[in-house]
RNA sequence: UCCCGAAUAGCUCAGCUGGUUAGAGCAUCUGACUGUUAAUCAGAGGGUCGCUGGUUCGAGCCCAGCUUCGGGAGCCA
């Protein structure tokens, strides 16, 4: 094809006069003469200006919103007032046509549930335009920010035969006809027969193979799909999604946390350095939502203002214990306003404790370590008993305010006698996790690391509340289209 | 999975106490206009009221079940 400039190149310059050549779809055509050409780019359309009264009618007529066109002219000043440049076209091509009567996306708003049904088309609107650029720019700030410190990028799989994670439900994987499933003699499936001569699964977490890498990498991570079979219907769940999953040698909890930080902060740096266009659309878009809710509702605070705010403060470090006494005492535990009220250490934190920390007590993001060790995962480092006698492991969760957890992670138990006592108190098989166990077998150190969920990051980012807004195609129950 | 709510034109929604031919804005189509910014003006077309069953002389409206969607909870990232 012939060359073609990006529209975004176009928008920034200040060489007028000159022949160019665009090429993108067609997002409305005004007053016979001007179309607002997109090519993704940028969120931001370029104006084409048509001499009605010299182009054959039909073609003009075939210039419908989503059509696909080819355009070249001079580039000029506006005459108009709204855009710095426009083409003066004197070569109009169609290049794919686009039927109004049946293109659903029209220019007007639409609603979010609307284009989640249309999810194939939805990457032609502003608004997912916006959302998915920030997202490549804070998987590639990931990349940036691992890389630049050193860390091995490790690709874990996603088959696997461990089930011992223990991090939710899983997907089977198998190639059996489920008509005709082989048996052994006393009815349980015969997996030997199966593809991979035993029961797999999709992946829950890249954890144990990571700290596999990292005991011989030092610093590595992974950045991957990640599969769970929960039935999940909530704004905050997807049974796929994406997840960061960094493992460090030689770190204790606080490194961990500070590691932790330290990414969220740098990657929405990132975004806001690399996104400006895109971040203030999605905030303006979002103050046009908050305008119908009740005052009560509405977030103090624009989204480039919370996104700045976030780096601008370090985040609130506390003991599961001491946030048992903050919300012990708290107005909403005092009134009986929560539904879980708190009133013995032990309980897990339920969704509304957690809300009520970061968003009304600290008002930031909040990392909640040490946690009790009857409600967390074996493989998290014990500490020693507390004055009071009671058990507790290093493990540590950041809480975002309007996502909830955001990451999960932990110191990682590398005292073999520890770990497999631990092991044995929750009945995980030994026996099938002796690879893992090998780390501890030979040269074992201590290490930590956590769980990023992207999608929950891409949410936080653009401001978006549903994470279905949020990939491109989600995964969720009862739900796999495209 | 549980609780709450919703489903009416392509989209966003209205539809009174159950009563004649189900409405609006936008979109689409036709025409006019021609420096517009979700262009404007005039006109037209467009409906199995989610599905199944029930109550009733009569159901978009009431009842039951189902499906899908939305919000919240749980599980978590």
């Amino acid at each position: 094809m012939a060359k073609r400039t990006r529209i975004k190149d176009l928008l920034n310059t200040t060489e007028y006069n000159k022949q160019v050549t665009v090429m993108g779809w067609v997002r409305t055509f005004r007053n016979n003469q001007f179309i607002a050409i997109n090519d993704g780019s940028s969120i931001n359309n370029i104006q084409a200006v048509v001499d009605f009264n010299n182009t054959d009618e039909t073609l003009l007529k075939r210039l419908t919103t989503g059509a696909s066109v080819a355009v070249t002219g001079n580039l000029i000043e506006s005459l108009g007032k709204g855009q710095k440049v426009e083409i003066k076209v004197s070569s109009l091509e169609i290049i794919g046509d686009s039927d109004a009567e049946k293109f659903p996306l029209q220019p007007k708003k639409h609603s979010l549930e609307f284009l989640r049904e249309i999810a194939h088309l939805r990457f032609r609107t502003n608004t997912f335009n916006a959302v998915f650029k920030v997202r490549h720019a804070l998987a590639f700030a990931v990349h940036q920010f691992f890389n630049d410190k050193g860390f091995v990028y490790i690709h874990t799989p996603i088959i696997t035969a461990s089930d011992a994670e223990g991090a939710g439900e899983m997907f089977r994987v198998s190639t059996f006809d489920p008509d005709h499933v082989p048996r052994n003699e006393d009815g349980t499936v015969n997996y030997k027969e199966d593809f991979f001569g035993k029961a797999t699964n999709l992946t829950v977490s890249g954890q144990l193979e990571g700290e596999l890498a990292a005991m011989a990498f030092g610093d590595v991570y992974t950045f991957g799909p990640t599969f769970r079979a929960e039935n999940s219907n909530t704004t905050r769940h997807l049974a796929e999604f994406w997840m960061i999953e960094p493992e460090m040698a030689f770190y204790e909890l606080n490194d961990n946390m500070d590691l932790a930080e330290e990414l969220l902060k740098y990657v929405i740096r990132y975004a806001l350095d690399h996104c400006a266009d895109e971040l203030n659309f999605l905030k303006e878009r979002l103050l046009e939502e908050e305008k119908n809710k009740p005052q009560t509702e509405r977030s103090g605070l624009d989204l480039l203002s919370k996104l700045n705010f976030c780096l601008d403060h370090d985040f609130e470090r506390l003991t599961y214990t001491e946030a048992i006494s903050i919300l012990k005492s708290s107005k909403p535990n005092q009134k009986k306003q929560f539904k879980y009220l708190i009133d013995e250490w032990g309980a897990d934190l339920q969704s509304e404790h957690e809300r009520y920390l970061v968003e009304k007590h600290f008002k930031k993001p909040v990392i909640l370590t040490n946690y009790p060790a009857d409600i967390k995962s074996f493989y998290m480092r014990s500490n020693e008993l507390d004055e009071q006698g009671r058990k507790t492991v290093r493990a540590m969760d950041i809480l975002f305010p309007g996502i909830g957890e955001i990451v999960g992670g932990s110191q990682r138990e590398e005292r073999l006698d520890i770990l497999e006592q631990r092991m044995d108190e929750m009945h995980i098989p030994k026996e099938e996790m002796s690879w893992y166990l090998d780390t501890r077998r030979f040269g074992s150190a201590p290490h930590a690391g956590f769980g990023l969920g992207f999608e929950r990051l891409v949410l936080f980012v653009t401001g978006m509340t549903n994470i279905r807004d949020v990939i491109p195609f989600p995964r969720t129950p009862k739900n796999a289209e495209f």
